[in-house]
Order: C-alpha cells, then structure tokens, then sequence
DNA sequence: TATTGTTATACTCTATAACTATA
DNA sequence: TATAGTTATAGAGTATAACAATA
C-alpha cells in the first residue's frame, strides 16, 4: 500500500517537476541543499538514501544551470561545499510551489484528522 | 516522505522474500492470485500496475517452480488462465507470515488509533 | 482489424570497482 | 593507509515495438 501511494504521488510529481526542467533526484538534491543540513557532496548523497557516484552527474546538470555551485572546502581541500544559488533557490521555491498545489488535491481526499494523523506518522516510518 | 517510508519497508521485505526465494514481484503475483480477483495474465499485469510483457518472465520462473499453473481459457483461446498450486499457497502463506510479523513490529511503533488511520487513509491513496 | 501472450531491442537506472587528489 | 570526488563498466530494470495465434 505504501509503494502504491508513493508511485501515485512520484507519477504526479512527474509531469511538474519535467515542466521545471528538473528530474525527481536534482528537485529531492536542491530541497536538501535549501536546508543546508548537507553541506558536502557525500552528506547529501547519504541524506537522500543515493549513491555518491550516481550524485554526481545530477549536480553537473544542475551546476551547468547554474542552479548550485561546487566549491573546495577550505578545511578539507577533497571535499567541494554544494550551495544553491539564487536562481537554484527560485528554481526549487516555483517547483515546490506546484509540488505543494498537487499534495493538497491529493490530501483533500482525507479528513482533517486523517491528514493529521499521516503527516505525524509518515516521517516516522 | 512516502517514498521514504515505502523504501524502508521494501528493504526490510527483501531478505525475508530472499529466505523463501522469491522476487518482490513475484510475491505481489502470487498475492494478487491468491485473491482471485486476476484471472488472465493481462489482468493480474494491470493489478500490479507491472507491464504484460515484464510480467512474462515472473510467471515463467513462477512456473518452473509449479508454484502457479498456466492453462489456456477455455472461452477466448488467446488468454491464459493463471492458478495458484498448493504450493503456491503455501510459499505465499509461509512468505506472508514473515511480512506480516516485520510488518507488526515496524507498526509498533505508533499508537493504536495512529495504525488504525494509517491503515484506513493508505489504500485510499 | 483488434487483442493476448510472447520475444527482441534499446534505453535508463543502479551497483561496483578503480582512479586522483588530498588527508 | 584511508577518504572525497570522479569515471568507467557491467548488470538489472524498464519501455517499446513487433510478432503469432486467436477473436
């Protein structure tokens, strides 16, 4: 049940993000980025559950957008500090807000309750 | 969240199913054929949501191991009729029995009116 | 002509191991 | 020696179209 809602959800997704030009993982890299938990490119592999050698050629795509930049960390010249840029943050906020748009049709089929219910409980699984 | 969720549930799916040798869709065929409800190999395709022509060689694996029965229908001589053996059945029971106990500890760990809604608001997703 | 099951093929996604440059 | 990022390659998964048999 939990597979199929989350298709449903990743289908819908679909067409919106294609509309703004990202795929699923470069929108799932830019909303981890916007909240600055991960500031390298192993921790945002490891915070999106993604391996870091696929990771890479996402934030080429979303680095030649010019979307994110790459830069040397100054403590550990090996690692590269993932920011977003002002266009990458008005990137995510336009998907984001068509993203969110699609989540409340889907949600208006729950109760008030329901919804709150799952939304406590989802991030706990 | 949900896709989160649903990968977590998957990953601990996949030694038990691994235990009784079966693929992941495997399991949903035989499930959906324990049900009933799926008679010909077109129909079981689209409850799982699973393409026909993917779903070909789940079957043929299926067979080899006379857990299910392929037998032309007798009223359209191009459709299969796709059966569960006893074997079948009781790979699916002894494989669901092991799901079932992963599944209850993961459910655990939320209140009982939280399984209750969850359970309720999932398949209506 | 359309449909069921099947096969073949191309394409994407994923996993793994190696390489470089730093530590 | 170990780690961060990168690259290359092989394998699994997926989508698509074509085909034979039947409707």
């Amino acid at each position: 049940m939990l597979a199929r809602a989350a298709r449903r959800i990743i289908e819908a997704e679909r067409p919106l993000l294609e509309a703004h030009g990202v795929s699923m993982w470069a929108y799932a890299a830019l909303t981890l980025l916007a909240r600055g938990s991960a500031p390298t490119q192993l921790a945002l592999a490891e915070a999106m559950g993604y391996d870091k050698s696929r990771l890479i050629k996402i934030l080429d795509g979303l680095e030649a957008e010019g979307l994110i930049t790459r830069s040397p960390d100054p403590t550990d010249r090996r690692a590269r500090v993932v920011e977003l840029t002002a266009q990458g943050r008005a990137k995510l906020a336009a998907a984001q807000a068509d993203i969110r748009r699609m989540e409340d049709e889907v949600l208006a089929e729950l109760s008030a309750d329901e919804r709150k219910t799952l939304l406590a409980v989802l991030p706990r699984l």
